[in-house]
DNA sequence: TTCTGGACGCCA
DNA sequence: GGCGTCCAGAAG
């Protein structure tokens, strides 16, 4: 190909190009200049993909600005292509990716793969430019928001563009979806955009259903989740790009939707784990979306059933304003929770399960399947809530009770999936002349009933009652108003329509006796979720010790003192959120290395390191792993992002030593 | 993947 | 001392 002048010429206005090139090396996390050829003049807009030279090989990157001159004292190279004019980093979305970046010591490039969607070519030519002349929207009655004092304020605010924030508690039932759905169409009602994040698939399918119908059919609202597949998304998320809709609902990575406008964010059960990006640097969607509607000057609207005590902390700190129902709501929402003493470990014991449930679980099933009509009850499917497969089928030595564990690693054992001899949940040796390490039986029994024992136990105490299985690979989303017994694993369980007419709650020893620090914050979120779906004044049976503070907010839904408590406990015990936290991970000496040479703030405490279990999924990673924990007052949180983010950069840049992994406000640290 | 600059070696 | 070659490190 012959190259004339015309390819050689550099663009006469504004001939500079700052680009960010998608590298995730921490030393070349800045923009690089580059010169924009005459021919992509047109086209190089900021905010496109383009493709750039960059030592030699052939990059993607994000043109973020075009300028008059560079500040680089080499000579430029040029833009090698415009990938597609499609600005899809916009201002908005940049200065939010960068501010995540930072607080959580990573590169830009990582925070932007998770923020904007791979490109297809098709469906950005198939998606409109103009936004349709969507009808007005009436701002909707405040419906189920009248439960709340503090709502209508709430929704004034919405509706009058201010960025009212709230730390939600929502009050036990069906409701809530169609409380989020009013919020949305009160600011969209407004001119302004909604983001709205749910832990999973089934909760936004809820949503979506409730922002149909509070918003017939005058606003368009998109969906945004993983599972759509590459065209599907790259179109759901250009429509909102190019403003033809002004509310998203999904899943995590809608939180960096690119909504024009933005007036609120909307957050469901911040506590979920799902909430936490697995992927670098790590960011959680209750801290995103902090930081977004606050540099935004949107709303939000922050909470669930449960408060975790970041939430709280936000209270405390005068960001957020609680907003929860009247004690009269509550009382008309609320379940009736009882506990019953998990006497000893005998609801452990597999064998026994149903002989020795407490005789009140019992009961208060019995009675809910049959319909108390002594009692003027009508009956329906009562919901059991038992431990996730995670922690099931733990086995110990039949005689001293020792927990089984491995020969060939000291992993634990497990029973169940595809045979029936033990094997170890970390290695996958199987254990068939398994002998106690301790006392040389050979005996063997379930420490942990797993969820489908479970079903086969109880469906054999009720004959005739249809059972119903939810969890793992089976989720089921509704179950008919009928009785039955329905058994589901926590995060995993159905709506029924009308509500529950009772909740069993058997897996309170595995959710308090995880060794985490959140133990007990967690199993609060985990019971409430599943009693809100019973019917108002319906029983709750939880299997715990009743004098527990945890237990006793489940009784008297009270999850905010409960917060607020556990908040108090930790800032005195230095542990998040109360201070920031940091983990270091990697080899020894890429670990030591790496803390010894980082140029950390003074007031940072190291802890550590120490060596880290190998992962579940990867038994035999070759080498041992160390972790190493850095503890800090809040208000130096940023510094320590800074000097982690510059230690990454200096080993990046010198390669070798083995890679380390940062990060912060780390899910674990027990 | 390409470019650059510094180290080194060979020759005058 | 000057020039060519090789390699490592940076990266516009």
């Amino acid at each position: 190909m012959v190259k004339g002048p015309k390819d050689q010429a550099v663009s006469e206005r504004l001939p500079v190009a700052r680009v960010a090139v998608d590298i995730s090396l921490a030393h070349l996390d800045r923009p690089f200049d580059y010169l924009v050829p005459a021919r992509l003049d047109e086209t190089a807009v900021p905010g496109c993909r383009v493709r750039v030279r960059f030592a030699g090989q052939l990059v993607d990157g994000y043109l973020l600005e075009r300028i008059e001159t560079s500040e680089h004292q080499g000579k430029l190279a040029r833009l090698e292509r415009v990938t597609s004019p499609e600005p899809v980093l916009t201002p908005e979305i940049f200065d939010l990716a960068r501010t995540v970046a930072d607080r959580y010591a990573g590169t830009l490039a990582d925070v932007l793969r998770l923020a904007i969607p791979p490109r297809h070519a098709t469906a950005e030519r198939e998606v409109s430019h103009e936004p349709e002349a969507s009808g007005k929207i009436a701002r909707p009655d405040p419906g189920s928001w009248a439960r709340y004092p503090a709502g209508p304020a709430f929704l004034a605010g919405l509706a009058e563009g201010r960025p009212v924030r709230a730390a939600w508690s929502a009050l036990p039932g069906p409701q809530w979806p169609a409380e989020i759905a009013i919020a949305a169409a009160t600011t969209a009602a407004a001119g302004r955009g909604v983001v709205i994040v749910v832990p999973d698939a089934r909760d936004l399918d809820r949503v979506d259903a409730a922002l149909t119908e509070v918003t017939q059919p005058a606003l368009g609202h998109v969906c945004l989740t993983a599972d759509l597949g590459p065209a599907e998304r790259y179109r759901r998320w250009l429509a909102v790009r190019r403003g033809l809709v002004r509310v998203v609902a999904g899943t995590r990575a809608a939180m960096f939707a690119p909504v024009a406008a933005l007036g609120l964010v909307v957050l469901w059960d911040d506590g979920d784990d799902l909430h936490a990006e697995p992927r670098a640097p790590y960011p959680n969607a209750r801290e995103v979306l902090a930081l977004r509607a606050h540099r935004a000057g949107a709303a939000a609207l922050i909470g669930g059933f449960a408060r975790t005590a970041e939430l709280s902390q936000l209270v405390a700190g005068g960001w957020a304003r609680p907003l929860a129902g009247s004690p009269e709501a509550l009382r008309q929402a609320a379940p009736r929770t009882r506990a019953a003493p998990d006497e000893a470990e005998l609801a452990r014991d597999a064998a026994a399960m149903t002989a020795r449930l407490p005789s009140l679980a019992l009961r208060t099933a019995r009675e809910a399947l049959t319909g108390g009509a002594r009692i003027g009850l009508a009956d329906g499917p009562v919901l059991v809530q038992v431990p996730r497969r995670g922690y099931l089928a733990a086995i110990a030595c039949g005689r001293c009770r020792a927990q089984a564990r491995c020969a060939a690693c000291g992993g634990p054992l497990e029973i169940g999936g595809s045979h029936e001899t033990p094997g170890c949940r970390w290695c996958g040796a199987l254990a068939a002349d398994w002998t106690c390490a301790r006392c040389h039986s050979g005996q063997l029994r379930a420490l942990v009933t797993g969820a489908a024992r479970t079903a086969e136990e109880l469906g054999r105490a009720f004959p005739g009652v249809p059972v119903r299985t939810s969890g793992g690979q089976h989720v089921l989303a509704v179950v008919p108003a009928e009785p039955a017994l329905v058994i589901a694993t926590p995060g995993a369980e159905p709506v029924a329509p009308g509500g529950y007419a009772a909740a069993l709650l058997l897996d309170g020893w595995a959710l308090l006796g995880r060794p985490s620090l959140r133990a007990a914050e967690e199993a609060l979120r985990r019971w409430l979720n599943a009693a809100a779906l019973v019917r108002p004044a319906g029983p709750v049976v939880v299997l715990a010790e009743a004098t527990l503070p945890v237990v006793q907010a489940l009784i008297r839904w009270d999850p905010v003192t409960f917060s607020e408590r556990e908040l108090a406990e930790r800032t005195e015990l230095g542990f998040p959120p109360a201070v920031r936290m940091a983990s270091v991970t990697g080899t020894p000496e890429a670990v030591a290395d790496f803390v010894g040479a980082a140029g950390l703030p003074a007031r940072a405490e190291v802890l550590g390191p120490v060596a880290v279990a190998t992962a579940p999924g990867r038994p035999d990673s070759a080498e041992t792993q160390e972790r190493a924990l850095i503890r800090i007052g809040r208000g130096d949180g940023l510094a320590l992002a800074r000097a982690l983010h510059a230690a990454q950069a200096t080993r990046s840049a010198r390669k070798g030593g083995g890679a380390v992994r940062v990060q912060l406000d780390p899910a674990e640290v027990a």
